[in-house]
RNA sequence: GGCCCCAUGGUCAAGUGGUCAAGACACCGCCCUCUCACGGCGGUUACAAGGGUUCGAAUCCCUUUGGGGUCACCA
């Protein structure tokens, strides 16, 4: 074994990829990464009641989107494996009873009854170690009767314990506020609390990275450390990702605040890139720069343990769009082209003049979902009041426009050169004979055109795309109702 | 409720005893411009409160307040 960097990233297969965790499996390749080190995929599946089918699918292509490449984990094989906890079940059993034969973890024989009245005196405290002094013939004797059993953690009943988290700091707590919890469930599985330990030791993780909730359970799993003579890991524990509420509030991101997996967020067309580079800011900023936008790669040159915060952050759809609008713009046409395409509804797809639309809109929109409603007046007119041909700046009116459209349709009948070029030397043309701007021309028949104050592109671009016969037709439109 | 953690503008954040307290998003204004967007320029908005320590505190200590997390045969 060499002295390398290894981290860990361990979902649990609950169906979807929580934008929170795939921050801390983002932070963990990085800390990785940065150090030339490995990452580790595990699939940490020990709750059957919770287990969703065609999960571990959903971590997989999620980190494959991501660009976050595994080293080793259940689709790569590896030096360590198995990868899926339910697959390594024998270990933890051995590791269980080697800590209940030293003397740090023992049988407890309660039912659910006996529990639940416990829980019921005192909803917040925890096991009162009923179990933890049974002699050993009162546990052989339980044992061959076959009576259901868990093995508890001994936590020590007096002292301190305590450690050093990488970015929180130390860490104490006292002993007696530790309880004696589960290792080794009844059905044989392990808790969380346990399997992680003995995996994590297992498959040498230097670095546990993992939300802070995890802060205060922690010396748990230090002593668990402790009492088998392994030496600790380096803890690095992540802010957590809030979500607003609508009274203002702030609590753990969750469904409530909108998208929150990775894929609801690519689903309304927020680009992977774009994701990425946002999360790895949440919590985190560079020392030396002021610069946001940078690839993966760049990332792991610049990311660092320090820099990470130590207090919460609240996911900022805005903020994210604005990443997003960037990559969009950087993204080649004919790549954002293929992205569009599940955007756009399918009977508008064959429609000859959607690449231009296409052209038009790529660098106007904050995500593809935005690509239906921004093209939308192409293919709908939308209805429209005469009020829209009022322009303060370039001093328009119904009365004005009208009179415009009506020169403008008259020039535009006898236009061969349907062309973005062509449109405007024809109506900047007819402006200047007609003795008026430019800029009022162009309002008056952008507005008859298209229906809409705000449009992504001019008049002309516009025109081009819809083609003579349509830009004739709602020019003439335009004027029926002004006469109106 | 006990315990643990956190606290700079609406949001993300720099800042580690001496700064006019960076920057980004959002918002507003101006410029550019066939509208919008892009781009450029400018602006509004912050050290939770109260005590200390110090010649000097956003920075150190205490208290309060606020927020979050955690107390499962879930992870």
């Amino acid at each position: 074994m060499d002295n390398r960097t290894v981290t860990r990233f361990a979902p649990s297969p609950t169906g979807f990829m929580h934008i929170g965790n795939l921050r801390t499996a983002l932070y963990a390749w990085l800390i990785a990464k940065a150090e030339g080190g490995k990452f580790i995929l595990r699939i940490e599946d020990t709750d059957r009641q919770r287990l969703i089918p065609g999960s571990m699918e959903v971590i997989i292509d999620t980190l494959k989107a991501a660009h976050l490449t595994v080293d080793e984990g259940p689709n790569r094989g590896g030096e360590n494996g198995p990868y899926i906890q339910s697959e390594r079940l024998p270990i933890y059993k051995e590791y269980a009873e080697k800590l209940v034969k030293i003397g740090h973890a023992y049988y407890c024989f309660c039912d659910k009854t006996r529990l639940e009245a416990l829980h019921e005196e005192d909803a917040n405290g925890g096991y009162d170690g009923h179990c933890r002094n049974l002699t050993e013939e009162e546990v052989a004797r339980k044992l061959s009767e076959n009576t259901p059993y868990v093995i508890r953690q001994k936590m020590p009943q007096e002292g301190t314990t305590s450690y050093t988290d990488m970015v929180f700091g130390e860490i104490s707590v006292d002993n007696s506020e530790l309880t004696d919890q589960i290792l080794l469930k009844a059905d044989g599985f392990p808790t969380y609390n346990f399997a992680h330990v003995v995996d994590d030791y297992l498959m040498g993780v230097t670095h546990v990275v993992r939300g802070s909730e995890y802060l205060s359970s922690t010396p748990k799993y230090v002593l668990l450390y402790d009492f088998y003579g392994w030496p600790r890991p380096k803890y690095v524990h992540l802010p957590l990702l809030m979500g607003k509420n609508a009274n203002g509030s702030i609590s753990k991101l969750s469904k409530r605040h909108g998208a929150v997996s990775f894929a609801d967020l690519t689903a309304q067309g927020y680009l992977p890139e774009a994701i990425v580079n946002y999360i790895a800011f949440l919590g985190w900023s560079p020392k030396e720069t002021n610069e946001e936008v940078f690839t993966l790669e760049e990332l792991t040159e610049i990311f660092s343990i320090e820099g990470i915060n130590k207090s919460p952050s609240v996911f900022d759809y805005d903020k994210l769009i604005w990443f997003n609008e960037i990559y969009l713009r950087k993204t080649p046409f004919e790549e954002f082209a293929e992205l569009a395409a599940p955007f756009i509804p399918e009977q508008r797809r064959d429609f000859a003049g959607m690449e231009k639309i296409l052209r038009l809109i790529q660098p106007r929109i904050g995500k593809l979902e935005d690509i239906e409603g921004a093209s939308d007046f192409f293919f709908n007119l939308p209805d429209y009041d005469k009020t829209l041909y009022i322009n303060k700046k370039n001093k328009t009116t119904p009365e004005n426009c009208l009179s415009m459209l009506i020169n403008a349709l008259d020039a535009l009948k006898g236009l061969e050169d349907w062309s973005n070029d062509g449109l405007f030397a024809c109506l900047k043309e007819l402006s200047e004979k007609t003795g008026v701007k430019a800029g009022a021309m162009m309002w008056a028949v952008r507005v008859a055109v298209s229906g809409l104050s705000v449009t992504p592109g001019g008049a002309t671009e516009l025109m081009e795309v819809m083609g003579k016969e349509t830009s004739i037709e709602r020019i003439e439109k335009a004027i029926a109702m002004l006469e109106a």
